[in-house]
DNA sequence: AAAAAAT
């Protein structure tokens, strides 16, 4: 509910439109939150809380710590933005002076664009009130964010890394820190974020609330929490593991090269025209993208090679629906707010079984039903194993009927040509693909390719290229970060071995 | 074995 339906047509039925049979029905405006703030739910049509916002909301209020299980789609975002904005109000000042406003609110998540999502929804639950926010993240000119934090703002949403660069260069102080929100600190402890966070919570006053939310309880997070929660309140919405009951989950077996066509025949079978697909690799992402858009279908890529520019602009182009297809990373698995999602497919079964149940969340959300579908293929059957283990249920196989392999004369040479890599081949940009049209490479040479690459004569035999070495070179001896080494005597992302020294020295089970 | 994030 507090994340921003996919679909915004009227007709749409809001998230949270049933609110549990069994609990008497519950009203945002029983939570004594200010008339400006319920002025900002009407606003959009909300009325029922979550129950993780009719668990959240209270609880805050208290000003107690909270340890939150909950993932996007849950409605966790107003489960403590409203009541953040609450809480501050009461100290709120009118005055345009920076120095009255000084940041009290700190909310931290894992990706950039979970931030800007965060703080789209602050921002409007705010919108009748006089505090501010604003969100930092990198990827982008800090000169914008630098201009904003120093006029001062009482709400900052924020990654990690560039917060610290904006405190190192002085344009914020968080010296009047009174709330502090790490989302998705799962996720953020897997991306090695943990030395950060520490740099940056030894930066708050002493005296402060902390609420955590994370999707999982790791051993880690549970060592996270009691660091520096006090006594908090548990909230848990759904078991973490649990899968949606009613997302229909549906595995098709076929060759590796298969894949693509399958994925596009699924698209076509069931008339697609909002669905996210997911590749394990950021290459395989753009290829999977550009094969569709040749084939007719309007599809997008989002992955961390894109620019912040680009990752934005698919991610709005989807949200709008000028785009049916976005192709994505793990980026997208969690927190983005991309829910109602009619149909999820995973181009590649995810390494991580947990990520798996992560995807397939983006569809079938607040009672609506959603199909997660998945290719694989023959050295997939260990995962696909582990996933059913984890989720503890088999998952269908499905058959494809009416699929019919191409049997590729000479075209199968164009098939394998576009598939792969080729030197010095960039990532594609998201404008220039618009304007391109379809494009064959029957066998003829890309015209962009300069000659010498390969010098004269026949192109030599391509064979299977492992996408790393399309990354750009580095030494391995180079020393690399060794300042931020140094400052924290924690190197950069080891997340799961240096944690438990991190957390204070906690002694190692005894174990190899 | 990959991806994310400060540059």
């Amino acid at each position: 509910m507090s994340e921003t339906p996919m679909n915004n047509d009227a007709a749409a039925v809001p998230d949270v439109a049933t609110p549990s049979p069994i609990e008497p029905t519950v009203c945002f405006a029983d939570f004594g939150l200010a008339p400006e703030i319920l002025r900002a739910l009407t606003d959009q049509g909300y009325v029922h809380p979550t129950p993780i916002q009719a668990q959240a909301i209270p609880v805050v209020l208290q000003g107690r710590d909270v340890m939150g299980a909950a993932q996007t789609g849950t409605g966790k975002t107003a489960g403590f933005s409203l009541p953040i904005i609450q809480l501050l109000l009461a100290h709120a000042s009118s005055s345009m002076s920076p120095a009255r406003h000084p940041v009290r609110a700190l909310i931290l998540t894992p990706t950039r664009e979970l931030a800007v999502q965060v703080a789209e929804n602050v921002k409007a639950y705010a919108q009748h009130t006089p505090l501010r926010s604003t969100v930092v993240f990198g990827g982008m000119d800090m000169k914008g964010q630098t201009v904003i934090l120093k006029g001062g703002v009482e709400i900052v949403i924020a990654t990690p890394g560039r917060l610290l660069d904006h405190i190192e260069q002085k344009n914020v102080s968080l010296g009047q820190v009174q709330m502090l929100v790490m989302d998705e600190a799962d996720r953020m402890l897997d991306m090695g974020f943990l030395p950060d966070l520490q740099r940056i919570i030894n930066l708050l006053p002493k005296k402060r609330q902390n609420l955590m939310f994370s999707a999982t309880f790791s051993p880690e997070i549970k060592k996270l929490a009691n660091s520096f929660l006090q006594q908090p309140v548990l909230i848990e919405v759904a078991r973490s593991n649990a899968t949606a009951e009613k997302v229909t989950q549906i595995v098709y077996k076929v060759d590796e090269e298969q894949k693509r066509d399958v994925v596009e025949f699924l698209i076509r079978q069931r008339e697609l025209k909002q669905v996210i697909i997911f590749s394990n690799t950021k290459i395989g992402a753009s290829r999977l993208s550009r094969h569709l858009e040749q084939t007719g279908i309007k599809a997008s890529a989002i992955h961390g090679d894109k620019t912040q520019q680009e990752r934005m602009a698919a991610l709005e182009a989807f949200k709008q629906g000028e785009i049916e297809v976005l192709v994505a990373t793990d980026v997208a698995a969690r927190g983005l707010d991309i829910s109602d999602l009619p149909c999820v497919i995973n181009y590649d079964l995810p390494y991580n079984a947990e990520d798996y149940v992560h995807r397939i969340g983006r569809t079938g959300r607040a009672g609506a039903s959603g199909d997660a579908l998945s290719v694989y293929s023959d050295k997939d059957e260990r995962l696909l194993a582990d996933i059913e283990k984890l989720i503890k249920q088999d998952i269908t196989r499905g058959e494809l009927t009416g699929f019919a392999p191409r049997t590729r004369g000479r075209d199968s040479e164009r098939g394998e040509r576009s598939e792969r890599p080729q030197r010095g081949e960039r990532v594609e940009r998201g404008g220039e693909r618009s304007e391109r049209p379809p494009r064959r490479f029957e066998g003829e040479a890309r015209p962009e390719r300069p000659a010498r690459s390969y010098g004269a004569g026949p192109l030599p035999r391509r064979e299977k290229v492992d996408p790393w070495f399309l990354k750009p070179y580095e030494p391995a001896n180079a020393p690399r970060r060794e300042a931020a080494a140094t400052d924290t005597s924690n190197g950069p992302a080891k997340p799961k071995q240096k944690i438990a020294a991190l957390l204070g020295g906690l002694p190692k089970p005894a174990q190899s």
